[in-house]
DNA sequence: CGGTATCCATATCGATACTG
DNA sequence: CAGTATCGATATGGATACCG
Protein backbone atom coordinates (compact mmCIF):
# COMPACT_ATOMS: atom_id res chain seq x y z
CA UNK A 1 0.00 0.00 0.00
CA UNK A 2 2.02 3.26 -1.10
CA UNK A 3 1.40 6.66 -0.50
CA UNK A 4 -0.53 7.06 -4.11
CA UNK A 5 -3.23 4.18 -3.21
CA UNK A 6 -3.36 5.36 0.00
CA UNK A 7 -4.01 8.88 -0.91
CA UNK A 8 -6.70 7.65 -3.60
CA UNK A 9 -8.56 5.49 -0.83
CA UNK A 10 -8.51 8.41 1.02
CA UNK A 11 -10.71 9.47 -0.90
CA UNK A 12 -14.44 8.62 -0.38
CA UNK A 13 -15.59 8.88 -3.81
CA UNK A 14 -12.03 6.91 -5.52
CA UNK A 15 -12.44 4.15 -2.71
CA UNK A 16 -14.62 1.13 -3.59
CA UNK A 17 -15.01 0.17 0.33
CA UNK A 18 -16.02 3.36 1.53
CA UNK A 19 -18.95 3.68 -1.53
CA UNK A 20 -19.93 0.66 -0.05
CA UNK A 21 -19.69 1.06 3.88
CA UNK A 22 -21.02 4.61 3.42
CA UNK A 23 -24.23 2.68 2.06
CA UNK A 24 -24.51 0.04 4.55
CA UNK A 25 -23.15 1.83 7.81
CA UNK A 26 -25.93 3.83 7.84
CA UNK A 27 -28.90 3.54 10.37
CA UNK A 28 -31.10 1.45 8.45
CA UNK A 29 -29.70 -0.13 5.71
CA UNK A 30 -28.67 -3.44 7.12
CA UNK A 31 -31.83 -4.12 8.96
CA UNK A 32 -34.19 -3.35 6.00
CA UNK A 33 -31.83 -6.10 3.83
CA UNK A 34 -32.02 -8.69 6.55
CA UNK A 35 -35.85 -8.72 6.59
CA UNK A 36 -36.20 -8.44 2.89
CA UNK A 37 -33.75 -11.15 3.20
CA UNK A 38 -36.25 -13.03 5.53
CA UNK A 39 -39.49 -12.49 3.90
CA UNK A 40 -38.21 -11.87 -0.01
CA UNK A 41 -41.03 -9.81 -1.02
CA UNK A 42 -42.35 -7.12 1.26
CA UNK A 43 -44.46 -3.79 0.48
CA UNK A 44 -43.99 -0.17 1.42
CA UNK A 45 -46.10 -0.57 4.55
CA UNK A 46 -45.34 -3.93 5.09
CA UNK A 47 -41.60 -3.14 5.97
CA UNK A 48 -42.80 -0.41 7.75
CA UNK A 49 -44.85 -2.86 10.70
CA UNK A 50 -41.26 -4.81 10.28
CA UNK A 51 -39.41 -2.31 11.27
CA UNK A 52 -41.59 -0.15 13.30
CA UNK A 53 -39.05 2.13 15.07
CA UNK A 54 -38.25 3.87 11.46
CA UNK A 55 -39.58 7.07 10.12
CA UNK A 56 -41.25 6.98 6.97
CA UNK A 57 -38.71 9.34 5.47
CA UNK A 58 -35.84 7.25 6.52
CA UNK A 59 -37.61 4.01 5.07
CA UNK A 60 -37.82 5.24 1.28
CA UNK A 61 -34.47 7.34 1.90
CA UNK A 62 -33.02 3.64 2.36
CA UNK A 63 -35.00 2.29 -0.04
CA UNK A 64 -34.08 4.47 -2.59
CA UNK A 65 -30.16 4.16 -2.09
CA UNK A 66 -30.86 0.57 -2.27
CA UNK A 67 -32.49 0.93 -5.39
CA UNK A 68 -30.32 2.67 -6.93
CA UNK A 69 -27.40 0.73 -5.86
CA UNK A 70 -29.05 -2.50 -7.36
CA UNK A 71 -29.53 -4.38 -4.27
CA UNK A 72 -33.19 -3.67 -4.10
CA UNK A 73 -35.83 -4.44 -7.02
CA UNK A 74 -38.67 -1.89 -6.87
CA UNK A 75 -42.30 -3.04 -8.47
CA UNK A 76 -44.67 -0.88 -9.36
CA UNK A 77 -48.47 -2.31 -9.80
CA UNK A 78 -50.24 0.34 -11.69
CA UNK A 79 -53.77 0.41 -9.53
CA UNK A 80 -55.77 2.21 -7.33
CA UNK A 81 -54.45 2.49 -4.50
CA UNK A 82 -51.03 1.86 -5.45
CA UNK A 83 -49.09 -1.23 -4.78
CA UNK A 84 -45.39 -1.02 -4.61
CA UNK A 85 -43.32 -4.29 -3.71
CA UNK A 86 -39.83 -4.74 -2.35
CA UNK A 87 -37.47 -7.61 -3.30
CA UNK A 88 -33.78 -7.86 -3.07
CA UNK A 89 -31.41 -8.57 -6.22
CA UNK A 90 -28.68 -11.16 -6.87
CA UNK A 91 -25.98 -8.67 -5.83
CA UNK A 92 -27.51 -7.99 -2.80
CA UNK A 93 -28.13 -11.97 -2.56
CA UNK A 94 -24.01 -12.26 -2.68
CA UNK A 95 -23.41 -9.73 -0.48
CA UNK A 96 -25.54 -11.27 2.35
CA UNK A 97 -22.98 -13.78 3.64
CA UNK A 98 -20.43 -10.84 4.56
CA UNK A 99 -22.99 -9.02 6.14
CA UNK A 100 -24.02 -12.46 7.94
CA UNK A 101 -20.66 -12.79 8.49
CA UNK A 102 -20.14 -9.70 10.50
CA UNK A 103 -23.33 -9.95 12.29
CA UNK A 104 -22.17 -13.25 13.83
CA UNK A 105 -18.45 -11.26 14.53
CA UNK A 106 -20.30 -8.82 16.77
CA UNK A 107 -22.76 -11.72 18.30
CA UNK A 108 -19.60 -13.38 19.41
CA UNK A 109 -17.45 -9.97 20.53
CA UNK A 110 -19.86 -7.30 21.68
CA UNK A 111 -19.62 -8.65 24.97
CA UNK A 112 -16.09 -8.71 25.03
CA UNK A 113 -16.28 -5.20 23.34
CA UNK A 114 -18.80 -3.55 26.12
CA UNK A 115 -16.28 -4.34 28.63
CA UNK A 116 -13.43 -2.84 27.23
CA UNK A 117 -15.54 0.25 26.83
CA UNK A 118 -16.90 0.38 30.05
CA UNK A 119 -13.07 -0.34 31.33
CA UNK A 120 -11.70 2.09 29.12
CA UNK A 121 -14.08 5.13 30.75
CA UNK A 122 -12.99 4.03 33.84
CA UNK A 123 -9.02 4.23 33.32
CA UNK A 124 -9.30 7.33 31.31
CA UNK A 125 -11.82 9.63 33.72
CA UNK A 126 -10.12 12.13 35.27
CA UNK B 1 -36.84 -12.36 13.55
CA UNK B 2 -40.20 -11.69 15.19
CA UNK B 3 -41.43 -8.30 16.45
CA UNK B 4 -40.02 -8.79 19.71
CA UNK B 5 -36.26 -9.09 18.40
CA UNK B 6 -36.33 -6.61 15.57
CA UNK B 7 -37.84 -3.88 18.21
CA UNK B 8 -34.30 -4.55 19.86
CA UNK B 9 -32.49 -4.20 17.00
CA UNK B 10 -33.69 -1.39 15.72
CA UNK B 11 -32.39 -0.05 18.76
CA UNK B 12 -28.34 0.79 18.04
CA UNK B 13 -27.59 0.00 21.73
CA UNK B 14 -28.60 -3.66 21.93
CA UNK B 15 -28.31 -4.50 18.55
CA UNK B 16 -24.19 -6.11 18.22
CA UNK B 17 -23.89 -5.83 14.69
CA UNK B 18 -25.04 -1.62 14.47
CA UNK B 19 -22.69 -0.99 17.80
CA UNK B 20 -20.10 -2.59 15.51
CA UNK B 21 -20.89 -0.94 12.18
CA UNK B 22 -21.31 2.30 14.00
CA UNK B 23 -17.49 2.16 14.39
CA UNK B 24 -16.12 0.74 11.03
CA UNK B 25 -18.72 2.50 9.24
CA UNK B 26 -17.49 5.74 10.12
CA UNK B 27 -14.93 7.28 7.43
CA UNK B 28 -11.00 6.81 9.19
CA UNK B 29 -11.68 3.44 11.01
CA UNK B 30 -11.14 1.21 8.24
CA UNK B 31 -8.32 2.97 6.58
CA UNK B 32 -6.26 3.20 9.66
CA UNK B 33 -7.22 -0.94 10.62
CA UNK B 34 -5.73 -2.00 7.64
CA UNK B 35 -2.64 0.40 7.54
CA UNK B 36 -1.43 -0.89 11.15
CA UNK B 37 -2.48 -4.04 9.51
CA UNK B 38 0.40 -3.94 7.33
CA UNK B 39 2.91 -2.00 8.84
CA UNK B 40 2.13 -3.29 12.23
CA UNK B 41 3.30 -0.74 14.75
CA UNK B 42 3.39 2.64 13.94
CA UNK B 43 3.49 5.67 15.95
CA UNK B 44 0.78 8.64 16.07
CA UNK B 45 2.88 11.04 13.06
CA UNK B 46 3.85 7.49 11.01
CA UNK B 47 -0.16 6.89 10.79
CA UNK B 48 -0.51 10.62 9.85
CA UNK B 49 2.20 10.45 7.56
CA UNK B 50 0.77 6.82 5.85
CA UNK B 51 -3.08 8.71 5.63
CA UNK B 52 -2.14 12.24 5.20
CA UNK B 53 -5.83 13.48 4.50
CA UNK B 54 -7.09 13.06 7.76
CA UNK B 55 -7.14 16.01 10.25
CA UNK B 56 -4.56 15.28 13.53
CA UNK B 57 -8.34 15.40 15.70
CA UNK B 58 -10.28 12.93 13.63
CA UNK B 59 -6.86 10.69 13.64
CA UNK B 60 -6.90 10.91 17.35
CA UNK B 61 -10.74 10.08 17.60
CA UNK B 62 -10.65 7.17 15.39
CA UNK B 63 -7.85 5.78 17.53
CA UNK B 64 -9.27 6.81 20.98
CA UNK B 65 -12.16 4.52 19.35
CA UNK B 66 -10.60 1.37 18.45
CA UNK B 67 -8.43 1.40 21.84
CA UNK B 68 -11.73 1.95 23.81
CA UNK B 69 -13.05 -1.48 21.37
CA UNK B 70 -9.92 -2.98 22.56
CA UNK B 71 -8.83 -3.22 18.42
CA UNK B 72 -5.97 -1.24 18.80
CA UNK B 73 -3.37 -1.13 21.61
CA UNK B 74 -1.65 1.95 22.95
CA UNK B 75 1.75 1.83 24.75
CA UNK B 76 2.86 5.07 25.89
CA UNK B 77 6.80 5.38 26.75
CA UNK B 78 7.40 7.51 29.04
CA UNK B 79 10.19 10.13 27.67
CA UNK B 80 10.96 13.52 26.20
CA UNK B 81 9.48 14.24 23.73
CA UNK B 82 7.00 11.40 24.25
CA UNK B 83 6.69 8.29 21.86
CA UNK B 84 3.59 6.53 21.30
CA UNK B 85 2.93 3.34 19.62
CA UNK B 86 -0.39 1.95 18.23
CA UNK B 87 -1.02 -2.23 16.99
CA UNK B 88 -3.74 -4.26 16.46
CA UNK B 89 -4.60 -6.30 19.39
CA UNK B 90 -6.35 -10.05 18.36
CA UNK B 91 -9.82 -8.96 18.77
CA UNK B 92 -8.86 -6.63 15.64
CA UNK B 93 -7.01 -9.40 13.90
CA UNK B 94 -9.82 -11.69 13.84
CA UNK B 95 -12.24 -9.12 12.42
CA UNK B 96 -10.07 -8.51 9.71
CA UNK B 97 -10.69 -11.46 7.37
CA UNK B 98 -14.38 -9.99 7.41
CA UNK B 99 -13.08 -6.77 6.20
CA UNK B 100 -10.94 -7.78 3.31
CA UNK B 101 -14.32 -9.82 2.08
CA UNK B 102 -16.14 -6.87 2.02
CA UNK B 103 -12.94 -5.04 0.63
CA UNK B 104 -12.57 -8.06 -2.04
CA UNK B 105 -17.15 -7.46 -2.67
CA UNK B 106 -16.34 -3.97 -2.96
CA UNK B 107 -14.08 -3.89 -5.58
CA UNK B 108 -15.67 -6.72 -7.53
CA UNK B 109 -19.11 -5.36 -7.46
CA UNK B 110 -18.03 -0.84 -7.25
CA UNK B 111 -18.24 -0.86 -10.76
CA UNK B 112 -21.43 -2.44 -11.61
CA UNK B 113 -23.06 0.03 -8.30
CA UNK B 114 -21.57 3.03 -9.85
CA UNK B 115 -23.34 1.93 -13.36
CA UNK B 116 -26.84 1.87 -11.42
CA UNK B 117 -26.63 4.69 -9.85
CA UNK B 118 -26.03 6.62 -13.31
CA UNK B 119 -28.42 5.12 -14.78
CA UNK B 120 -31.40 5.54 -11.20
CA UNK B 121 -29.84 9.34 -11.79
CA UNK B 122 -31.30 9.24 -15.42
CA UNK B 123 -34.60 7.29 -15.29
CA UNK B 124 -35.53 9.20 -11.81
CA UNK B 125 -34.33 12.98 -13.21
CA UNK B 126 -37.69 14.25 -14.27
C1' DC C 1 -51.24 3.11 -0.18
C1' DG C 2 -47.01 4.95 -0.69
C1' DG C 3 -44.96 8.22 -0.54
C1' DT C 4 -42.97 14.09 -0.44
C1' DA C 5 -41.96 18.53 1.58
C1' DT C 6 -40.56 21.18 5.18
C1' DC C 7 -38.35 22.29 9.14
C1' DC C 8 -35.44 21.29 12.87
C1' DA C 9 -32.12 18.65 16.17
C1' DT C 10 -28.09 16.29 16.47
C1' DA C 11 -23.92 13.97 14.98
C1' DT C 12 -19.97 13.93 12.27
C1' DC C 13 -16.21 16.01 10.29
C1' DG C 14 -12.65 19.56 9.41
C1' DA C 15 -9.54 23.90 9.99
C1' DT C 16 -7.02 26.31 12.92
C1' DA C 17 -4.70 27.41 17.00
C1' DC C 18 -2.57 26.05 21.05
C1' DT C 19 0.10 22.83 24.68
C1' DG C 20 2.65 19.45 28.18
C1' DC D 1 5.95 14.40 19.54
C1' DA D 2 1.44 13.67 20.38
C1' DG D 3 -1.93 15.37 21.14
C1' DT D 4 -6.40 18.96 22.94
C1' DA D 5 -9.67 23.02 22.43
C1' DT D 6 -12.63 25.66 19.91
C1' DC D 7 -15.47 26.92 16.31
C1' DG D 8 -18.01 26.24 12.29
C1' DA D 9 -19.65 23.61 8.12
C1' DT D 10 -22.02 19.81 6.46
C1' DA D 11 -24.36 15.36 6.70
C1' DT D 12 -27.65 12.50 8.87
C1' DG D 13 -31.80 11.56 11.07
C1' DG D 14 -36.56 12.61 12.83
C1' DA D 15 -41.47 14.96 13.47
C1' DT D 16 -45.08 16.62 11.29
C1' DA D 17 -48.03 17.80 7.64
C1' DC D 18 -49.55 17.08 3.25
C1' DC D 19 -50.50 14.71 -1.54
C1' DG D 20 -51.62 11.79 -6.12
Amino acid sequence: MDQEILKKYSNVDECPVRNVLDRIGNKWTLLVLLVLEEQQVLRFNELHTYISTISQKMLSVTLKSLEADGLVKRTIYPQVPPKVEYELTARAQSLLPLIHNLVDWSKTHINAIKTSRKHYELVTRK
